[in-house]
DNA sequence: TACTTTACTTAACATTGTTATAATGTCGGT
DNA sequence: ACCGACATTATAACAATGTTAAGTAAAGTA
């Protein structure tokens, strides 16, 4: 009696030491440099263990990635519904680059990395679409073009949420792929975003309105 | 007599197969996929074989790279120098965005890889910085602040050349990485970086201008 | 007590990049 | 014509990788 309960829980528990093992080293070396093995080695496990709990690395990887997406989706969420429309986009990009910044590897794993991600875990991510990041940012550009300060060629949210995401995506992926590149004479990421956004929105904005 | 000649080019015809193969096969495949047997088969020789001419995997993709990096300045280079800075400014984003959208592997090599170039060919090709695509943008940048008809707050050419190349980049980037996944209508990518583009110069001009 | 299930290990597999060693030829000099 | 040096390729192997087949030992269930 309660023995079951606690198997599962003990399960759930070694599940979530592999996980955050995994998790660890794929932030620290990144995914193709950590091995099955050296994870398996960190908590004291034989690899095919690991087997026991994911059906392979990919899932592990998958599984990880979800759960950044959740966090940078909870990131966006806590900026709360700021009441100008236009202002929440520049927090919107801000709070991305913040993101970005502070975990340059999940960043790198989230949106850096191609995936398979599986379908089944897709469509569970995709049920509730007003908590993925994506849908927030979304949401945001429909409330801006709706407030009518912008121009009035810009009516499609998806458009312009691809318009403003691109940027800041854009200036991180070269930060994480090209930063140590000395061709570049790299200026602070977190200037340049706030720039850049700023001239993006100055952009968006129709004539008389600034 | 001659015949060192004859043994020289024929040294630099296999070589030049070997790259043929390798870039097909990496642009087909992906790096990770295309494995040093898999060349070597396809040439019809022995992995080690290959290793007389390169001394190993990474070598033969910073070589490509290099390649299809200069075939980039290339390009940008057949804009040649329009009248108006600000205009050329839109022209080599749209080049850029052609130049993803034509060879969206070679540029996952360029600009979506993280490769540790040799720092002597880095050295070469930094030497006529010219013929560097980035060079060649950040020259449009300078051209564009002398002429006077931007904000009069940018003033760093090397600042200005970020926030335009990190906008297209990303959308590239974001298309090539997550062109698939479900959660996102993506729209044309070529009339969104277009929009974009536009979007960014208008931000950029100063008040009067437009 | 006899069975099934669970959580894991041992040992192996094929495939990877890479290398030590050898085979084969080609050239320059005598 | 022959010999030694060198250039080019091959054979065979290495260690490391992700992954799996088969087994083991303990716990739960009957």
């Amino acid at each position: 009696m309660g023995s079951r309960e606690r198997r599962t829980r003990e399960r759930e528990k070694t599940r979530e030491r592999i996980l955050d093992a995994a998790r660890k080293m794929f932030v620290r070396h990144g995914y193709e440099a950590t091995t099955m093995r050296a994870i398996a080695d960190k908590i004291e496990y034989t690899p095919t263990a690991i087997y026991h709990h994911f059906r392979n690395k990919q899932a592990l990887l998958t599984e990880l990635v979800i759960a950044d997406l959740e966090s940078l989706a909870s990131a966006f969420r806590q900026i709360g519904r700021i009441e100008d429309p236009v202002e929440r986009l520049g927090r919107i990009g801000q709070a991305y680059v913040e993101f970005a910044l502070d975990h340059p590897m999940h960043y790198q794993l989230i949106f850096l990395t191609k995936h398979p991600l599986e379908t089944v875990k897709m469509r569970l991510a995709r049920q509730d679409p007003a908590e993925g990041a994506y849908a927030f940012l979304r949401a945001a550009c429909a409330a801006a073009i709706q407030s009518g300060r912008l121009r009035p060629d810009i009516k499609d949210p998806d458009e312009l949420a691809q318009m403003l995401w691109a940027p800041v995506h854009g200036l991180m992926a070269l930060h994480i792929v090209k930063g140590e590149d000395p061709w570049v004479e790299w200026r602070d990421a977190r200037k340049t975003a706030a720039r850049m956004n700023e001239t993006m929105v100055r952009g968006l904005l129709r004539e008389g309105a600034r």
